[in-house]
This record gives C-alpha cells, sequence and structure tokens, in this order.
DNA sequence: TCCATAGTGAAGCCTTAGCTTGACTATGGA
DNA sequence: TCCATAGTCAAGCTAAGGCTTCACTATGGA
C-alpha cells in the first residue's frame, strides 16, 4: 500500500483513454485476445498492443501468452484500489457536508458568521 | 449521463496527476483557496491556477471568486460518476469470476475442456 | 512444407501536458 | 492613497502520449 502514488498515477492515466477504458470494460465481460480487444476499433494492431501494454503496467490488467495467442483479463485488486481511492475523498467530503448540515441545523443564526 | 465519454476522459485524465489528486484530497477535507492549495507545492501559483483548472475542466472541482479569492471545493457528483464506472467493471467481472467457481465446482471434469 | 495468423519492435510524427517566466489586473487593509 | 496579496494571461519550452508504417518473428493448420 507504501508508495501508491505512481501506480494510481498509471490506473487513471490509463483509464483517462477511451480506447483503453472500452478495453477494460470488454475484458470485464472476459478474458480476450489481442486481436480480439483490437476488433472494434479502427486503429492498426501495433496500436491495440500498445494500449495492452500501458493497461497492463498500470496493473488493471494482466496477460499471458500461449502459443501464439496472449489472453488479456482484468486484474480486481487494481480495479479495486482506483475505486477505493475515490471512495475515500467522496466520504471524507460527504461527512463535512453532513457535519456542516448538522451544524446549521443547530445554530440557524450563523448563516451569516460573527454579524 | 448520456455521452458522459468525455468527461470521463476529463475525470480520470484529471486524476492522473499527483498534484492534482493531492489538491482533490486536500479539498476533500474542506473548501480552500488557490493560494491555499499552493502552500504544500514547490511550483508556481500559475501552474496550480492551471491544474484547477484542469480539475474544474474535470467537474471534479468547482469554484468561485469572492473579492479577489477563489475559492475551491470538490463536486460530489463528478466523484461519484468516476467511482461509478470503475465499480460497474468490478462488480461485473466479480460475477464472472464467481459463475465460473461455481461452474467448476458443479462439473470438476471441466478443468480440461473436451479431453 | 507453406502460408495465414497473431503478435513484436523500432522509428518517426504530430498533438497535448505540465511547467516557467514576466507583465498585468483587481482587492483590501494600513 | 499605497502597497502587498491573490490571481490572470500569454508565450514558449520540453517531454510524454497516441498514433502510423514497415520489417520481422513465432505458431499452427492444410
Amino acid at each position: 500500500m507504501l508508495n501508491q502514488t505512481g501506480s494510481l498515477d498509471r490506473m487513471f492515466q490509463a483509464l483517462a483513454d477511451p480506447s483503453r477504458r472500452a478495453m477494460v470494460e470488454r475484458l470485464s465481460r472476459g478474458p480476450a485476445s489481442v486481436s480480439e480487444l483490437a476488433r472494434p476499433f479502427d486503429m492498426s494492431l501495433a496500436a491495440v498492443v500498445q494500449h495492452v501494454q500501458v493497461l497492463e503496467a498500470s496493473g488493471l490488467v494482466r496477460s499471458e501468452k500461449v502459443g501464439r495467442v496472449r489472453t488479456c483479463r482484468v486484474e480486481l485488486d487494481a480495479l479495486r484500489s482506483a475505486e477505493h481511492w475515490i471512495a475515500e475523498r467522496r466520504t471524507t467530503w460527504e461527512h463535512n457536508l453532513d457535519r456542516l448540515g448538522r451544524c446549521l441545523a443547530d445554530n440557524p443564526d450563523d448563516l451569516n458568521e460573527e454579524e
């Protein structure tokens, strides 16, 4: 869990590209070869391979080659940790708003501070 | 909800930078001015302003200027929708693994298909 | 044995990101 | 009224990102 900064960088960076998100989307429905991943795209195979490499470097996807076919699948833990980072900030902020709300409800005069 | 592709691009892109994540982190603990956001960084104010603009364009942060101070705060909905995208893929894949597991448990002979 | 399939690797190209600096514009307190 | 504060705007620079093409390397089926 230490120094996850770089890995979060790579994960969010990986998810920032619509083609790569589409690939993750596809892989969430089951493993696929690079060529299968490439099918929906109007893009060279080489480009798709590069996207897969980015996804793999980010930890979001794992792949292994059997014969001449490289099969890719999503990596649950990485998905979880990206989700978790966001959830943490969200809930922190939600609790803040909550406290603020209760505070305002308790002291209705404080809308304009110190007035 | 339609055509959220571009906005997801911008959100994940925004979260891909460690400085910007640190700013979101800071803002999740409460609103802050641009200068406050800048304080922890060894970076020009202008650079920080540009980060804030990226965050704002992504929808993750909202800001408003009062007097000469621009106050920033995180936007809950955007945070939720980024989180949601990941959660969807994750659960889809989790259910897949689940089904696979049950399937293998039911037909222990299918480990090598068709053999 | 031959050919089509499935990738790999490297070079190059153009665009975008993440800064910097320097000049400039409100604001607001002493 | 003046000056420090808090931003804003615009160049410009370097590096990274997202492609392409082309040449090349297994594999596996007919």
